[in-house]
DNA sequence: TCAGTTTGTCAACACATGTTCACTATTGGT
DNA sequence: ACCAATAGTGAACATGTGTTGACAAACTGA
């Protein structure tokens, strides 16, 4: 509890000067996903291997993490942060009206493809790690689905919709965009076209429904 | 290559009489899924622990599996040879019509929750198990998808869907399936006020997409 | 510059892992 | 009832694991 040195209070986000702590606690964290590329699963790594990839001796890890599970809620932190951030970007951009779902896939699926690993964490861990993580990536994914269901109430064809009716759209939404995320994280990065059959695929469901929510009439 | 014994062909289910083999057979894998239950992911899991809660000793472990890829193999086969019979089940079943969505679901969730195990195993390995039983468990699915495509196909307000679109539509189907798995297998066993949100939840889903269906017109 | 704190290293521990080998016990067809 | 083939055992191996404590190096604010 002796807090002798002064705090390093305010300077939160510390991206420049980096400070060597921040610099080796981001090495593990970009080592804990390199391994996770391929085979592996998080719950798989060991303490050893990612001290090792982060150039770091073991004891050294518990300088910045208390064990691997907090590893790993601070990988879900940043990938979901960089999420909002999309969200937060497209909320902001132009609107195309005609071609708006198709161009939301595409940007969407981009943005998956520059941050492939992130991705490929929470898809992995979402269903297969420790309590602590998978209710971590579940409350983000709810966070999602309010904040997609938030975005879309304006929407002419979707306005007559109720909240829970809202929610159960977002929530398809949202399964159908992790859906096509996990067959792209899948696929060959250099095949262009599986890629387009693959966006051109969700598009299709994601018309689909919104066709079904603007018709929806009958209340629960 | 050599064949002195005689060969144990043609009994291929061995289920009565069971034999030791299949027995201590059918052990590890139900050790594995056992283990599986909770925190712990297959990949997690080694070879001896299954083999301490099979009731054998490691080294008894390789007459049975060359590793713990081809045991969760096997376990992928299991599970999915009880859901075809499942879908079989329910062809043959009778049709009630009207609310043929919702007991669907309750049936299919009803199912699941009778093979918790099972399905947990293949939610969770779904993603991240290794590349092998990740690709066995996907190519079932396809297989399912295809399957339900089938079946939906003579139904009246999909009659007017082509292939590629009727196989988009029992994707979505799928996938809503399987989130509600999902949320039942993390959901408290006994709450049966979740569990009924959980389904009626899952066929609002459902008839939202076959309402966006039967609304299709467009071709690709 | 110079102390005090923080970050990282080294060595050691007690234990778990996959795999092997020679061995015994059990099984089941004749 | 026999006896070869099969299923299970026990011990050993090299290696990998999480965690610890005492120590050296690097940074930081005065």
């Amino acid at each position: 509890m002796k807090r002798l040195r002064k705090k390093p209070v305010e300077d939160a986000d510390a991206s420049p000067r980096d400070g060597r702590k921040q610099r080796t606690r981001r090495a593990l964290m970009d080592a804990a996903l390199t391994l996770l590329e391929g085979e592996r699963s998080f719950s798989s790594l060991s303490l050893r291997e990612v001290a090792k990839v982060g150039g770091v001796v073991p004891a050294a890890f518990y300088r910045h993490f208390g064990s691997m599970e907090d590893l790993g809620l601070a990988l879900i932190d940043d990938a979901f942060a960089a999420l909002h951030a999309l969200m937060r970007e497209a909320r902001a951009g132009p609107q195309p009206g005609e071609h708006q779902i198709a161009s939301s896939v595409r940007t969407f699926l981009q943005y998956v493809d520059t941050h492939r690993l992130q991705f490929q964490f929470i898809a992995k861990e979402r269903m297969s790690g420790s309590t602590a993580v998978r209710l971590g990536i579940r409350k983000e994914i709810r966070l999602w689905v309010s904040e997609l269901a938030a975005d879309l109430a304006p929407l002419p064809p979707l306005r007559a919709l109720n909240g829970d009716t809202l929610r159960l759209v977002a929530g398809l939404v949202v399964q159908t965009m992790m859906g096509a995320t996990e067959l792209l994280l899948d696929a060959d990065p250099q095949d262009r076209n599986e890629r387009a059959r693959l966006e051109s695929g969700a598009a299709k469901q994601l018309t689909l429904i919104f066709l079904g929510a603007a018709q929806w009439t009958a209340d629960p």
